[in-house]
DNA sequence: TATTTGTTTTGTCCTAGACAAACAGGACGT
DNA sequence: ACGTCCTGTTTGTCTAGGACAAAACAAATA
């Protein structure tokens, strides 16, 4: 059935790897060594797009390319370690609680997940569904995914659903706007929405003023949101999987096209390592979020 | 303020534009013409960002480079015609009725956009809101876009808030297995989901038992999701936005990947003007969607 | 009016060199 | 033992220009 073969763009648009990294590769450490067609392009064969895509994930998790394609491939597969530290264990506690319910994405039953976070979301209310279920829910999902037990499409799926009903918790929130008018959304390159979603939904319950306004924005054009809305606070969301090192320079750029009373927030997975700076509130949990509007409140009072 | 400058890798983030294109032009046409930073790299001005972010959207639009690049700036914002044929003006005749919706969205009230298509919905139903309401909204906020009237934040703020509507609104639906199970996702490069959600509410009105995957699958995946989900069908879908060029190419090898009996459906305005093919059905407008549906039914009783 | 044929435009791919930022490891001082 | 500075190595991204094929257009034919 695979007897098809990628080339170079196509490789890209599934590894996630540059056309410019895989052409370095090639020439530095030998690996991955594509056919060429007629044309003499690169004619990559399904078995190597895959082991670049493990060997991509394992990046992800802090492992160095060097290495990882020195390793023979049945190896490949037991490198799976935590991403560097040990990892809070407490956590472990919640697997049973949640397990069940990463159980359920696992045998892609959609209408039994929904059920279940829908009677948690009852149960705890919004706030605490946010900070007990989804926010653990996901950092596990992104384990189960590193670690290799969860399928990219058993990730999307839990995301899709996931987003559903907190769209749908959201939705119902009176819209009382006493609070800062609050923009959300994250850079190009930057997909993800669940981390915005948590915090519009902890910001709306407190009765701010949230404009979602999607992932994926321009520069300016988050800069000529911030004037059109009036904002008083961008809220930006970095996932794990977004590049550092990219952060800084790109907080710096927005900065420079913010109205100036307009209070720049990053927030996520992506900035827990990164170094303080004068252009943007760094925000590593859902709690600094909240502390972090209250502070604000305080400051406008 | 604006005082910063971009390097080429934000260029490309924020125009769309590729580093190759990036630099061929300035090979071949002379622009844009960026500064050199101390270590020879180019640095782009904010003012020839935007022009490059105006060339590119008329290109989107059908112009060529070419001659857009020889055209003076003032001359270029006046060049937002009609992408190709004058379009159908029956259209027109809804304005009036959309047109209130438009405004609210351009005068960025997110609640009485909210309020004014909840109540659509519950007059219409959603089979009639989605096709009466939904999707020519869509396509006017398209060429809203494409004449310049509307801004890229508030294109992405009606995408959002009615992203949020429709999700809604299926989830009130009974999940009642009957029909065919439908895998629904799009390929890497394509982050539109709209068009998905349209389709979604529809097929899940008559029945059919939807799998939203979001977006952004690698082909790979869809495979395996197909598999997991022993689907009956993958639904795909194209934007007036994605590169046509590359759409044969990936159903074809998108079928390789597909186990046999699973259908293929690829959808969307991307798709009006591919030539059949046998690798997938290509469905141009709702009603065919729901042809196909029942069709395919038809077929399996 | 349609369809075929040539020509121009345009994007993508190629090679190969250079360099700076990030990282790892060791030496040093507290 | 722990943190800090330095140095060499690893790694990604940038640069330059050349080549070619596929798309878009123009012209000429049936």
């Amino acid at each position: 059935m695979n007897t098809a073969t990628f080339n170079i763009a196509a490789v890209e648009r599934d590894t996630g790897l540059s056309k410019d990294v895989l052409r370095m590769w090639e020439r530095r450490y030998g690996f991955p060594v594509p056919s060429r067609d007629n044309n003499g392009e690169r004619c990559y064969p399904a078995e190597q797009v895959d082991r670049l895509r493990l060997i991509k994930r394992l990046m992800d998790l802090g492992h160095r390319p060097g290495k990882l394609i020195a390793t023979p491939q049945e190896e490949l597969g037991s490198l799976t370690s935590r991403r560097s530290k040990p990892a809070v264990k407490d956590a472990s506690a919640d697997d049973g609680e949640l397990g069940e319910l990463l159980t359920l994405i696992k045998q892609h039953d959609a209408a039994a997940y929904q059920q279940a976070m829908l009677q948690r979301l009852a149960r705890q209310g919004l706030q605490r569904f946010v900070q007990d279920t989804v926010s653990p829910l996901t950092r596990q999902v992104g384990e189960k995914w590193e670690d290799g037990s969860f399928e990219v499409f058993e990730e999307h799926l839990f995301t899709e659903l996931t987003k559903r009903l907190l769209r749908q918790a959201i939705a119902t929130l009176p819209g009382g706007p006493r609070g800062p008018r609050v923009l959300l959304t994250s850079v190009p390159e930057e997909p993800h929405v669940l981390g915005l979603l948590m915090v519009e939904a902890l910001f709306a319950l407190e009765g701010a003023e949230c404009i979602p306004l999607g992932t994926q924005m321009p520069l300016l054009e988050i800069g000529r949101a911030a004037q059109a809305h009036q904002a008083d606070i961008v809220a930006l969301s970095f996932s794990l999987a977004f590049p550092q090192r990219q952060i800084p320079g790109l907080l710096q750029q927005l900065r420079l096209v913010l109205p100036e009373k307009t209070a720049l927030w990053a927030g996520g997975g992506g900035v827990t390592r990164i170094a303080r700076t004068d252009d943007a509130e760094l925000i590593t949990t859902l709690d600094d979020a909240l502390a972090a509007l209250a502070n604000w409140r305080a400051q406008h009072a």
